[in-house]
RNA sequence: GGUCCGAUAGCUCAACUGGAUAGAGCAGCUGCCUUCUAAGCAGCAGGUUCGGGGUUCGAGUCCCUGUCGGAUCACCA
């Protein structure tokens, strides 16, 4: 039972009856804490049809739902706001509904599919903060599609050529001596990071060498020594060169292998991976059709362009004089590639920070041209920077934060503050280590994902390390308390799952204000999926994790004497436990059983 | 310069898309562990929602304008 719409269209009803019309949006809201009631009706907008003051139509509804269909059990009027009190066996069928579907915040199959792409890096540097806010982004938005009945396909494409990765192949063929992953135990990420820095370091000094000897800067950075050899190498590559590739082939390995590890512990995976190597030369004969048929148009040097002057935007580059791609132009490819790939998608959701919302513009606008109909249902997820309390992050700087010294450090604290508290007597050590895990990776996601993915959002490790508040750890710990209360019931033999709790008359205001909570679950579900915003979710989750918190403090369950009730109270704990756990699995955090 | 975002308590963020006296956490202060887990709960304090106009029953939210931050506007990716 979906308690608003059933509130709705009981409201609906009484509109239809007093005032003999329909209005298609209600505005009921939450109830503000102040006035008694959960759902509040405001009447403003209504007073158009009932031609009478905003107090007097909710009055005549508040009546009229007291006294028909026995949902509301009284009401209060302030000003033009109609507070309803739901009576109390409303809510203990709410509860049951919910108790007995365990299919709840899954809906059901729309038979609709959808592509969610994320991470997408460069191959030749680890991960850092900046990823790590994508993917869990990224894969929470996915999560959030599947419980909402779509079919999901999570897709990265990997920026596996190009002059950066030459870059680092470059310093290693001149300074690495044969150095490996396994010759000195270093991660493959990192050790091909470590050859781009040694890049960038004896690329500045060579061109501070030649600008010494006379040389102008942009001519000192195209005569550097080993930048000519990093172009020399992407040359080679697109002719390619056999040892070129192979060294390509063998450093791109190691960086696979240290990515692997990385989104294994962050808990992320994917369906399909595409590479840019075998898609970077995608898109040509799409952008040559579109000249055909008049959609682009080439100029006198060859090259080729889209005019989007109407669509407020300026004219773009696709094919460039010499015939070669653009970015665009691959973009255009991968794009038609992945809707080929899997036909029944109905669009794609890229999930890039918003430093290239230009450029999705104009892809999506493109594709819209070449006439693909899911153009108009490809959106990008667009993300705000990470910024540290320092300032932004600048690899140049070496301020960038590792993602995987993150986690590591995110572990280390939640180990530290969960011996401190003495909680893992009676854990066997792998069991601790993956409470510890569970804790810090709660924490680290929980604190990425609860700003709104628009927004730019500030990085503070020493907040971002807490574990009370507003964190992941407060719904983990709340979930884990629910769970030491069903063990407990459990070896008391107190059996809830086939009781009748018909019985049950009367709520404390704590019960009916999670019931409140957890009745507006899916509906959060469908929002945060329509938004893109697993924020949403993280919010919710913290909301209901604090109500419940307040009956736990409150209401000591095993006192209660009438046996109803007490069985009631169980059972209520273990959907709250229920809906905390999957608020918290769309995030892509997982939640203990103890702590 | 054009376009697009953002600005809310000392700090980090909310505010159901135009609704009531703008809410949380952190930091500060005060209480509560003989009870199912105190990673908790209850309370105090903290606000000219960047400034100025406008729209209406009603504006943090919409429009105009100014200020300050950020992104973007390559035959780069």
């Amino acid at each position: 039972m979906n308690l608003d719409q059933t509130l709705r269209s009981e409201i609906q009803k009484a509109v239809q009856q007093l005032f003999n019309s329909t209005v298609d949006q209600l505005q009921l809201q939450p109830t503000n804490q102040e006035f008694e009631g959960s759902h509040t009706l405001v009447c403003f907008p209504l007073t158009k049809i009932s031609k009478r003051k905003p107090e007097e139509t909710a009055n005549a509804i508040g009546n009229y739902l007291v006294e028909h269909g026995g949902m509301i059990a009284r009401f209060n009027v302030v000003k033009g706001f109609l507070n309803l009190v739901v009576s109390d066996n409303m809510w203990t069928s709410v509860f049951a509904s919910v108790y007995t579907n365990k299919q709840y915040g899954q809906l059901a199959p729309n038979g609709k599919e959808i592509m969610v792409e994320y991470s997408s890096p460069n191959t030749n540097k680890p991960l850092h903060l900046g990823h790590l806010r994508n993917n869990f982004l990224g894969y929470s938005v996915a999560e959030l599609y599947k419980a909402v009945g779509y079919s999901v396909h999570k897709v990265q494409i990997i920026n596996d050529r190009g002059i950066h990765i030459c870059k680092s192949m470059a310093a290693w063929k001149l300074f690495g001596n044969g150095e490996t992953p396994q010759s000195n135990g270093i991660k493959g990420d990192h050790l091909v990071g470590k050859y781009y820095v040694e890049f960038d370091k004896n690329y500045k000094a060579q061109t501070k060498e030649l600008v010494d000897k006379g040389l102008s800067q942009e001519e000192a950075e195209k005569q550097a020594p080993i930048m000519r050899l990093a172009v020399d190498m992407l040359r080679k590559w697109e002719g390619k060169d056999e040892e070129t590739v192979a060294l390509w082939k063998m450093m791109n390995g190691w960086v696979y292998a240290g990515f692997d590890a990385t989104y294994k512990k962050m808990g992320v995976d994917f369906d399909k991976l595409y590479f840019e190597s075998d898609t970077y030369l995608l898109g040509k004969d799409e952008v040559l059709k579109g000249v055909d048929s008049g959609v682009f148009f080439k100029k006198d040097d060859g090259s080729v362009w889209v005019d989007l002057s109407a669509d407020g935007l300026d004219q773009k580059v696709l094919l460039r004089s010499d015939g070669t791609s653009v970015y665009m132009t691959q973009d255009i490819g991968t794009a038609i590639l992945r809707f080929r790939d899997f036909p029944k998608i109905e669009g794609q959701v890229y999930t890039v920070g918003n430093e290239q919302e230009y450029h999705f513009k104009v892809l999506f606008l493109i594709l819209g041209k070449l006439g693909y109909e899911w153009a108009k249902k490809c959106y990008h997820l667009s993300y705000g920077m990470v910024d540290l309390p320092t300032g932004k992050m600048k690899s140049r700087e070496g301020t960038v934060v590792d993602a995987d010294d993150l986690m590591a450090e995110m572990i280390a604290e939640a180990e530290k503050q969960t011996r401190e508290l003495g909680k893992i007597e009676g854990l066997a050590d792998d069991e601790a280590q993956q409470l510890f895990e569970m804790i810090g990776l709660g924490a680290l996601k929980f604190f990425l994902l609860k700003v709104d993915p628009k927004k730019r959002m500030l990085f503070d490790p020493n907040e971002s390390i807490q574990l009370q508040g507003f964190t992941g750890p407060f719904i983990q710990y709340t979930h884990a308390r629910i769970r030491a209360i069903l063990r407990k019931a459990e070896s008391m033999n107190i059996i809830t799952s086939e009781s009748d709790f018909s019985s049950v008359t009367s709520l404390e205001p704590s019960e009916r204000e999670a019931l409140y909570v957890v009745s507006t679950f899916e509906n959060k579900l469908r929002e945060a999926a329509l938004a893109y915003s697993p924020a949403i979710m993280a919010n919710y989750a913290y909301e209901l994790a604090k109500i419940y918190n307040q009956f736990y403090q409150s209401i000591p369950i095993f006192n209660e004497s009438d046996s109803a009730k007490l069985k009631f109270r169980i059972a209520f704990s273990s959907i709250v436990a229920d809906v905390l756990k999957k608020s918290m699995n769309v995030l892509g955090i997982q939640v203990p059983e103890r702590m």
